[in-house]
RNA sequence: GCGCCAAUAGCUCAGUUGGAUAGAGCAACUGCCUUCUAAGCAGUAGGUCAGGGGUUCGAAUCCCUUUUGGCGCGCCA
């Protein structure tokens, strides 16, 4: 909530409480505990600008009706001061308030005052949180649900940012282990059937054209000189030469993303410092470890099963997930990609951030708990690990599900969206729907340069303002701070609307930074922009009313700090004219 | 088999943590520009909130169950 509305809200939960009280001294009420109740605006503005249903929830306590109850609570209840004009008594028991003009001339106030401010809140304290995503693997292109975890992880970064937290990016690069050596196996194996087709390639290798081209380009720039090598120096040698440049291509499709990392952690780095083997020592210190036909085991069964107890899961639920322990590391010596995800975010919070936010795609769900309970068992707390799981996301086109590039024939990359749909439109539709839900990608829409495209919508609502703002200017007229009278001009119910949302919007950003929601601010920012195309419609800016023209005007104002904080804090543009 | 996520208008989806008569957009139909951007707005029509139980003043929302769809249960990552 803005200041302004805050301050009413806590005031008026003060007051109730305390006319509660009131009543039970009197011996209006009978002694109890004060049930929880909320005070919400209601759907409805015929009910007030804001209710409560302290007399319903309370209905058993207090022992009667609930409109009886509310008519006492009433009784004792102090609005001097509270920007409260009138209350009612409604329905099955709600108390209904009304604000008076007083409270929205401080609502345009506050947003005046704050600017591009208006919407950040203290919320996180200032804590460090650290928001892993994409981490696309580096043997391959990256694909549509990188894109959607991209949106989806740059925006939570950025609404985490406003709600005051620290937020940090992380990219983390799996640039060691197995798929590195299937990566290598694959590449020499282009690279041989350049010149002998008879080359086998491996079973599990990596089928796509991408590998082939990077043989190419490897075969272009040193000819056959490793036809004859030493396969492990032939391999090293083509990773060498691809990695880097698959890498540099993630980093290149980011950056035309407009997503900017603080970090590309590499987990080279793990291993080569010792701190993958260290945390495999932790663990066995602990007795989390055993051997078993040459590997080296986690007790994985026995740390979840303590975890899920102490959620108070029963015992014959836990015996059906029939938990298994994990490998760490391999008989032949080589650790598995698990065992180096604990050194990760052990290093994680060894860093300091106090809340480690991964989004993961949600075929990895059943990695969870192993990863946090990894976290409990070296001696840190898995419950600071949250992992946002996102569902999968299909290319739609015509009503038709698209797997394959049109341009390519293979399956679609982050780099043909990127190249057909404008970023600003791709960044704000994926922030369109939640993350646990499954979502259609609408090429068509998502190419579309009209309203029915939710970001031309909200971005042209910013551009009709500017355009307002550019016309009376040119007709000398300037925008300036009102008085209290002519801002209690604004009585249309289009424009007592537009201010209540305009008043909700660092409440919206908490509930996202709450949720890991940020498709919250998205679908806030639409609503602004169809609230404010209504006012636009009922009421014109420009007439011959000197203070209720500048009264809109600051209306038109609030409504653009607000539609270019939220365009601002998603890296989408805010044009001035469309 | 077990688990995770979902099921709301013809289609795509909201529904602010249990509130008052379940809402938008698209598609269909009807209106509104010789005055600030019609890339907009107003209106009509469209519903057994997948089915069935339960919890309570009150359920799309919480619990149980059935059905349907997606995903996962490796010395892969």
């Amino acid at each position: 909530m803005s200041k302004t509305n805050l301050k009413v809200t806590e005031n008026l939960r003060k007051q109730i409480e305390s006319a509660v009280n009131a009543a039970i001294q009197a011996g209006e009420l009978p002694e109890g505990e004060l049930p929880k109740f909320v005070i919400e605006e209601p759907a409805d503005r015929s009910h007030g600008d804001i209710a409560t249903n302290v007399a319903m929830a309370g209905a058993r306590v207090f022992r009667m009706a609930p409109a009886k109850a509310a008519q006492i609570i009433l009784s004792h209840i102090d609005l001097d001061n509270s920007l409260i004009e009138k209350y009612e008594i409604a329905g099955p028991g709600f108390i209904n308030f009304f604000l008076s003009k007083q409270y929205f001339a401080e609502v345009l106030r506050e947003i005046e005052r704050e600017g591009e401010h208006y919407g950040d809140s203290d919320f996180g304290q200032g804590r460090k949180v650290m928001v892993e995503f994409v981490s696309a693997n580096p043997t391959g292109p990256m694909h549509l649900g990188n894109a959607r975890g991209g949106a989806l992880g740059d925006c939570l970064a950025a609404v985490m940012q406003k709600a005051g937290y620290q937020a940090y990016r992380e990219f983390y690069v799996n640039d060691a282990g197995n798929q590195i050596e299937k990566f290598a196996a694959s590449l020499e194996a282009r690279y041989m059937q350049l010149f002998d087709e008879s080359f086998p390639f491996p079973e599990d290798g990596y089928q796509g054209a991408d590998i082939i081209e990077r043989a190419e380009q490897f075969k272009d720039e040193f000819g056959d000189a490793y036809m004859n090598a030493e396969p492990a120096e032939r391999r090293q040698a083509l990773v060498d030469f691809a990695l880097p440049r698959n890498i540099k291509r993630m980093q290149d499709d980011m950056a035309k993303y407009k997503i900017k990392f603080d970090n590309w952690f590499m987990e080279s780095t793990l291993h080569n410092s010792g701190a993958v083997k260290a945390v495999v020592e932790t663990l066995r210190e602990k007795g989390m470890v055993y051997e078993k036909d040459g590997a080296v085991w986690y007790k994985n069964k026995e740390v979840c099963t303590d975890i899920l107890l102490k959620q108070g899961k029963k015992q014959d639920y836990i015996d059906k997930l029939e938990l298994k322990d994990d490998v760490l590391i391999r008989s032949n010596g080589n650790p598995t990609y698990f065992a180096a995800d604990i050194a990760y975010h052990k290093n994680k919070f060894d860093r300091g951030f106090e809340k480690l936010i991964n989004v993961w795609g949600a075929d990895h769900h059943g990695h969870v708990m192993r990863l946090k309970g990894a976290m409990n068992a070296i001696g840190y707390d898995g419950d600071k690990l949250d992992i946002l799981l996102m569902q999968l996301v299909k290319l739609v086109r015509d009503g038709q599900v698209v797997t394959m590039s049109k341009r390519t024939g293979k399956a679609i990359q982050l780099r043909d969206l990127l190249d057909e749909v404008p970023v600003d439109s791709a960044r704000f539709i994926f922030n369109t729907r939640e993350a646990t839900t499954q979502m259609d990608f609408d090429l068509d829409l998502a190419i579309q340069e009209d309203s029915q495209n939710p970001v031309y919508y909200v971005q042209y609502a910013h551009a009709r303002i500017c355009s307002i703002l550019r016309n009376l200017e040119a007709d000398g007229v300037k925008a300036r701070s009102c008085t209290d009278e002519e801002l209690s001009l604004l009585g249309a119910p289009e424009e007592i609307e537009l201010i209540h949302l305009l008043s909700s919007f660092d409440n919206e950003v908490v509930a996202a930074a709450r949720d890991y929601d940020p498709t919250k601010v998205t679908k806030y920012v639409t609503n602004v922009a169809t609230y404010f195309h209504k006012f636009y419609n009922a009421c014109r800016v420009k007439c011959d009313d000197e203070g209720l023209m500048q009264a809109r005007l600051s209306l038109c104002t609030a409504t653009k700090t607000v539609i270019k904080n939220v365009l601002d804090m998603f890296n989408i543009t805010c044009p001035e004219r469309m």
